[in-house]
DNA sequence: AGTACCACCTGACGGC
DNA sequence: TGCCGTCAGGTGGTAC
């Protein structure tokens, strides 16, 4: 469920492997990832260039590739980035393979298919096509509060919603909901002031915290609900009953009757 | 402007 | 053993 933690993990991931190599060819083995670009057109813009920088935004990875040419990433559910050298250490779904000079290989990974790929002059003019919004991390904590006193749906409809808060998905909304005790049904702009600031707080604290330990689930800490998803009968956290899950927008939300609301 | 619902997509899992 | 339904969940399209 690559959100904004997870995303940032990969950008690190890259930033610490394949920055500053150059692609030698690109294998599409799924060309359906391939969103505006067809597999012949994504190696002659990349082969002989370097990966030379990286940038995200909610859950978008871009990679820039030589002047004015950007990868946009997208993971969909499954997808993950991994860096190798022999080919036998290749993930079990690469659609798109980067073999790079120094004769490691970078793969796009996606077993569910739901990932995708662009090839971009302009980053900015991509997140204005496809509507993402500032970033959950970067946000100030006034833009935040505008924008969840504006907003006229529900808590966790705004926290998930990439237009108004980019990179928050269903599991880090459920979080974030549960650490700042609200409701994830409750009216965005029921909350006044000063309960709108706590709640950015907490979304910067949980996902700063989750960035810090790679996303990765078992590492977080244990007074946090996203270990115990999935979990049969999950206590809640502060001791005070059993985590409950209902649809939310379409979405299995877990939370804590007794302590959100 | 939001919500509901569907489609896309595949691996895991429970039931029979 | 294997077949089937269901679920996971990010995005995007359509209808309301």
């Amino acid at each position: 469920m690559p959100e904004l933690p997870d995303v940032e993990t990969f950008r690190r991931y890259l930033q610490s492997t394949a920055l500053h190599e150059t692609v030698r060819t690109v294998t599409v083995s799924e060309p359906r990832v391939l969103e505006n670009v067809s597999a012949p057109g994504l190696r002659r813009a990349l082969a002989g260039r370097p990966f030379e920088r990286t940038r995200r935004q909610g859950k978008v990875l871009f990679v820039a590739c030589g002047e004015a040419r950007w990868l946009a990433l997208h993971f969909g559910m499954t997808g993950r980035l991994a860096y190798y050298r022999d080919p036998d250490a290749a993930p079990d779904h690469p659609r798109v393979v980067f073999a790079l000079t120094n004769g490691y290989h970078l793969a796009f990974d996606c077993s569910r298919m739901l990932g995708r790929m662009w090839l971009l002059k302009d980053c900015d003019a991509f997140l204005r096509a496809h509507e993402i919004g500032p970033d959950a991390l970067r946000i100030e904590a006034d833009a935040f509060v505008d924008a969840v006193r504006a907003y006229r749906g529900g808590l966790k409809s705004f926290l998930m919603n990439q237009a108004r808060l980019a990179g928050v998905g269903n599991v880090y909304a459920d979080e974030a909901l549960f650490q700042a005790r609200r409701d994830p049904t409750e009216r965005a702009s029921a909350l006044d002031d000063r309960a709108a600031r706590r709640l950015h707080r907490v979304v910067q604290r949980v996902l700063t915290t989750a960035v810090e330990r790679n996303a990765e689930r078992e590492r977080l800490p244990r007074t946090w609900i996203t270990p115990r998803r999935g979990g049969d009968d999950p206590a809640c956290p502060r001791g005070c009953g059993t985590l409950q899950t209902k649809q939310v927008n379409g979405r299995t939300t877990w939370w804590c009757p007794s302590c959100q609301g």
